[in-house]
DNA sequence: TTTTAGCACTCGCAGGCTGGGAGTGCTAAC
DNA sequence: GTTAGCACTCCCAGCCTGCGAGTGCTAAAA
């Protein structure tokens, strides 16, 4: 994508992408002709070139011009003026997540929160997630006579609960005891570990009582069914902050990003794409042949820890996205994600994302 | 509300209403005329007759009837068909929950997303919580030698994680030990009696260390700041099993729909209303008041054990719902959360809400 | 060769008009 | 009390129209 543009041309589309942008209508020579200091009819011809290279259409004769994907993506490319967050904005943001600092599960929800308010569209966040869970901690509380509860600390940090039937008069005392046992044997441990251990339950040291052999058992299974629901945990919001958009003048739209939002699109390609890649990703309209993203644009960003725990956040709206403000955000909540993530994982210093 | 309608008045009110909830089209007297076994005229002084007495309405002469609240309210008091749900949809259901049994936190997630689908309208389901909640354990874990990582567990089976700053050089058997110190004073303890056993510690038995007060502090802050949110976290979903409705199809009633969800209408007074009494609940349109439901109705019903944890569950939809399909799910789905609530904390018998 | 003015032409869109259809309300007869 | 008949009301989809916004092209000017 290296286009040899005239100086007057590359004006000329970003006039074009800037005020579309802004004002969602096809943008008239007419609109271009003063800023440029030449006449529409100038503006026309170049427009018209324009065309012709397939950075700009019309939908007919009569209607002003509108960017097309490959248009947002020079524009994101070689065009755009980098817009980072104002300094007041980022304290604002800072201090937010400040105050939830030792409050782990809600990251995600302002992170999601404070990314769609910024950059007005939709916002998606997966919370962080090691490649492969490794075991943590084990915890074991009688809730009455009949119900364990038992919690589960991965070694990222998650916290998965989950009950199991009790066998009767187990009493406090006992569960710490296995809970003491197989913290020690679990130590570190992925899936496969876990389920090799209650294998072989029988020659371990001291031997494994029945029901530590379920409770293992559970835990392979419940770190197992963590890994596979890998990317089903997406959080998002600001839906509300997206339908004042004029694209969204009707409903079939809303329900187009719902259904993209949760579980479509979003899933399947581009989160584990945004995991496999460096820095703010952009992808505009159906840029990966994917028909329900056509008229869409998504801006995504890994964030957290090497090797620890990476997640991804972004934000989803309508291909006339204001890209350069989009992309600061984007990037600066993953930075700030990343520092919380590092502050709490590593003495790592590698956790901020270049680009 | 006992208006004292003819037999033929109040099989008019039914079928209109009926009609009108299947068709979402005002109807006509004619439509009714046949099943009558009477002529349309006589069909239309009846309505007339029901107008005069505020259960009927059209919009222009020349449009036939839509059911006013007070129509609405009638039928689900005194005309509708109770439609309990099919023993196949009961089990399906059963099962279900039956497959994330153990998996506390899903529960929420699969009770909206059954409620939403079986009802046909947007669900919304607030997590099971005590009145007041109250310490049950205590877990304390070094994720780095930066950073300790606390569990804690409420009565009610509730697990909250934060982190807090580790002082220099602890290890995990200082916390262990540390854990087990403040589990053995706040068994069963209340927000306040944590705070008083903080405000004491140096006369307690060994006394607190400093980093034990600051945990005790922080398990305080905790514990309040979960009965401040009590209904922020209402879990909904559902939203585009509402959309196909007509009623949604200018985008201005989606957008009504998402701020009554996410944090209008709802918390204020309907949740804690519905905490308030037994059984399901019906609010039909503004009967409330409330301005920004006029439009809409809910159905609502608490579920739980008494005095362990109770939570809210319910749908909202347009005015015109599928009352007895809606009244019926509400209800079956809160017996099938409270018996579930009921296998876990107790040996309590009346787990079940009649009516 | 590039730029510009001028003009014809295209298209969308809001407004007004119209005819038909659906439904009611009333009246008078059964 | 019920019904047929009819006038009347109102909505709605379709059609036309005029206007405004923009373009594309051409021929002249720079």
């Amino acid at each position: 994508m290296n286009l040899d543009l005239s100086e007057r041309r590359r004006r000329i589309l970003k006039a074009v992408i800037q005020q579309y942008i802004e004002t969602a209508t096809p943008v008239a020579s007419q609109d271009l002709a003063r800023q440029m200091g030449v006449s529409s009819a100038t503006v026309r011809n170049e427009m018209s070139a324009l065309e012709e290279a397939g950075l700009l259409t019309h939908m007919h004769t009569s209607a002003g011009r509108v960017p097309t994907d490959t248009g947002y993506r020079f524009f994101v490319e070689n065009l755009m003026d980098r817009a980072p967050l104002s300094a007041q904005e980022q304290r604002t943001i800072k201090h937010q997540f400040y105050q939830v600092r030792s409050d782990f599960d809600q990251w995600i929800h302002l992170a999601a929160a404070v990314l769609s308010r910024t950059a007005h569209a939709a916002a998606v966040v997966t919370p962080p997630r090691a490649y492969e869970s490794r075991f943590k901690h084990l915890e074991l509380i009688a809730i009455n006579d009949m119900t364990v509860l038992m919690v589960l600390v991965l070694h990222e940090g998650t916290v998965k609960q989950q009950t199991l039937p009790a066998e009767p008069d187990t009493i406090q005392d006992q569960l710490s005891r296995s809970a003491i046992h197989i913290n020690s044997l679990c130590e570190n441990a992925s899936v496969s570990a876990i389920r090799a251990l209650a294998q072989a339950a029988a020659t371990s040291e001291p031997p494994l009582s029945g029901f530590e052999r379920t409770v293992l058992d559970m835990i392979a299974r419940s770190m197992q069914q963590f890994e596979d629901q890998m990317n089903e945990l997406i959080h998002h919001d600001g839906l509300l902050e997206m339908l004042d958009q004029p694209e969204f003048m009707h409903v079939g739209r809303v329900r187009e990003v719902l259904s993209i939002l949760q579980g479509g699109a979003m899933l399947d390609t581009l989160i584990p794409q945004a995991l496999a890649s460096n820095g703010v990703q952009v992808i505009i309209g159906g840029e990966h042949g994917r028909d329900e993203l056509r008229d869409y644009s998504v801006v995504l960003s890994r964030y957290g820890v090497d090797g620890e725990a990476t997640g991804v956040l972004g934000v989803l709206g309508p291909r006339r996205m204001a890209y350069p403000r989009s992309i600061s955000t984007v990037r600066y909540i993953a930075t700030v994600m990343s520092d919380l993530l590092n502050d709490l994982y590593g003495t790592d210093t590698k956790a901020k994302e270049e680009l």
